[in-house]
DNA sequence: AGGGTTTGCCAC
DNA sequence: AAACGTGGCAAACCCT
């Protein structure tokens, strides 16, 4: 049953139901409440059909009510779009609207920065309803979900495309829980790292201690004063101390002999964590409350942009989520008499691409625990090497050990490999190439213009790079979708707060009471399984997920 | 002063 | 080992 949705900014809303244009209207002054009737009464979960999780499913989210399936306009048109070439067209209900009734199409709403701790939201969020004032919102809802379910339908590969926006759709509720939920932050550990590394917290604007002072012993190595913030100070010093350099990258500085350099080295490091990850950042992103025994608890809560990569993978805005540096995850920490459940889907890239092109060879190493071990069996020895040249036949690296590789993967792995080269021509002749699912990758804006001569030659090239590795980063990303929206249907009942608090890319971490630890596993293992089987039915190739239980975030990471 | 670009490093 | 895919972000830099 699928019932459309149209919030009334003021906790009150509109349903109809179904939502197919026969359906019966219904007003109602407390949405939260009568969503949360419709969840518990019905044999078969409710698809929600709605504008768009984030405008209307953190007012419920904040008001106890929670979803199991949705219809997500928005992301379901950037999806159509997409597929129909028309990457960069407006996605909003009102865009969508316009387009079907030849009105001019209304830009997206901006979506204000992340605003971490400072900004309170309102209690209900304004309508961000790009329709014509005055427009009939359930209506128009109505009528743009049949039009989208019309254009589903149409497709080669309808039943993929709809199993897409489905798994997008649940993306968009799961982005939201999270958000809202936030991932266990203990500022104190966090700062107690900080000043481990840095020294004590200076003044807002002041460098940390141990940054002055390698600032200083910087200056004294080179023989005058020189920010090592600047690259072109950095530059000129390593000039005039007679190791020119083209570059002042840690891998390129690595490489001079001279006292100055593990000093550079250590300060870059260092004031990348202070600026990125140190004290302001803690204060900007980071929620506190006392529990209940006095004990400082913390809430990261970043803003998740569901399908923010072309790729299909999540974006966030503000606070730099899905990059955590290793150094300070010790920070997040499961509340007391609660722990965290980590799993992360290793070598999931190599492990797609052989479930996607059918090559048996590659399937049968991608049915083991350790994929590259054995790919090292059949190239002749080496892990590493082996790992190499897996990546760049994805990547399309073709420098330094690349080709010798490269050759004899395309002699152990034929369908593999032509299903990446394949994927390569096409884009270099600006050409589209799509995930299992059907997104649809992108082609550059002005790609006509300027092929000629060697920069365009280059551009044909990245492009090739570029789609090469599209059919197989969308897929991964897919693959954690459908896991991301089995396990969300899989876990128990749990208490408010407590489920799924984190996600990049391959991983996912949940925040559980322990006594509730072992379901949680078991329920991780189960939607491997159903993700496993939903999109690549009777493959050999597994996703090991390993999940694991633990109180500190940085123990399980590797490195 | 303020906005856009460049540089460099973090993550997967 | 080397610079190969997707991104976010902060500070310096450069221009108006």
């Amino acid at each position: 049953m699928r019932i459309a949705v149209v919030a009334d900014g003021e906790g009150g809303g509109w349903l109809q139901e179904p939502a197919e244009l026969t359906g019966s209207v219904r007003r109602v002054g407390d949405l939260a409440a009568a969503v949360r009737e419709a969840e518990r009464s019905a044999d078969e979960p409710p698809r929600w059909v709605w504008s768009a999780c984030e405008d209307v499913y953190p007012d419920l989210v904040r008001a106890g009510t929670r979803v199991r399936r949705c219809h997500d306009v928005a992301l379901t048109e950037a999806l159509l779009l997409g597929y129909e070439a028309r990457h960069g067209e407006a996605t909003s209900l009102g865009a969508a609207w316009a387009r079907l009734h030849g009105r001019p199409v209304p830009d997206d709403p901006v979506r204000p920065l992340g605003g971490g701790t400072t900004v309170q939201p309102a209690l209900f969020e304004a309508d961000r309803s790009t329709l014509p004032p005055g427009a009939d919102r359930l209506a128009a809802l109505v009528e743009v979900h049949a039009d989208q379910m019309r254009r589903i339908a149409r497709l080669p590969e309808s039943g993929r495309m709809r199993l897409l926006t489905a798994v997008e759709s649940a993306g968009g509720l799961a982005a939201v829980e999270m958000s809202h939920d936030g991932l266990p932050w203990r500022p104190d550990v966090h700062d107690r790292i900080l000043t481990g590394l840095l020294g004590a917290r200076p003044p807002s604007g002041q460098r940390p201690p141990v940054l002055a002072d390698l600032a200083a012993r910087i200056g004294e190595a080179v023989g005058r004063e020189v920010n090592p913030d600047s690259p072109a100070q950095v530059l000129k010093a390593m000039a005039w101390i007679g190791h020119p350099v083209e570059s002042t990258r840690s891998w390129v500085l690595e490489k001079v002999d001279h006292p100055v350099v593990p000093l550079l080295l250590r300060y870059k490091e260092l004031a990348r964590l202070h600026s990125a990850n140190g004290w302001a950042w803690s204060d900007t992103w980071v929620r506190t409350r006392r529990g209940p025994d006095g004990r400082v608890l913390g809430r990261f809560h970043p803003d998740y942009v569901v399908g923010g990569v072309v790729s299909g993978r999540w974006a966030t805005r503000g606070g730099g989520a899905l990059q955590i540096p290793r150094s300070v995850r010790g920070a997040v920490r499961s509340d007391p008499g609660w722990v965290l459940v980590r799993a992360d889907a290793g070598q999931l890239e190599p492990r797609v691409l052989a479930a996607v092109s059918g090559d048996d060879a590659l399937a049968a190493a991608a049915a083991e625990e350790d994929l590259y071990a054995r790919l090292a069996a059949h190239v002749g020895g080496d892990r590493e090497r082996a790992k190499i040249g897996m990546l760049s036949a994805m990547y399309g690296q073709t420098s330094g050990d690349a080709a010798p590789l490269l050759a004899t993967m395309r002699r152990l792995y034929p369908r593999a490999l032509e299903y990446v080269d394949s994927a390569a021509r096409t884009g270099e002749n600006g050409g589209i190439v799509r995930s299992w699912l059907g997104r649809t990758s992108p082609v550059p804006r002005g790609w006509q213009a300027s092929l000629q001569g060697p920069e365009g030659e280059r551009r044909r090239r990245a492009q090739g790079r570029f789609t090469r590795n599209f059919v197989v980063q969308a897929t991964a990303a897919e693959w954690a979708l459908v896991l991301l929206a089995a396990l969300r249907r899989r876990l128990p009942v749990m208490p408010e707060g407590a489920g799924i608090v984190f996600f990049v890319h391959d991983e996912v971490v949940l925040h559980v009471p322990a006594d509730l630890a072992e379901e949680t596993v078991n329920a991780v293992i189960e939607a491997e399984a159903q993700a496993r089987s939903t999109l690549f039915a009777g493959t050999p190739v597994r996703f090991p997920l390993s999940p694991v239980v633990t109180q500190n975030y940085a123990l399980l990471t590797n490195g």
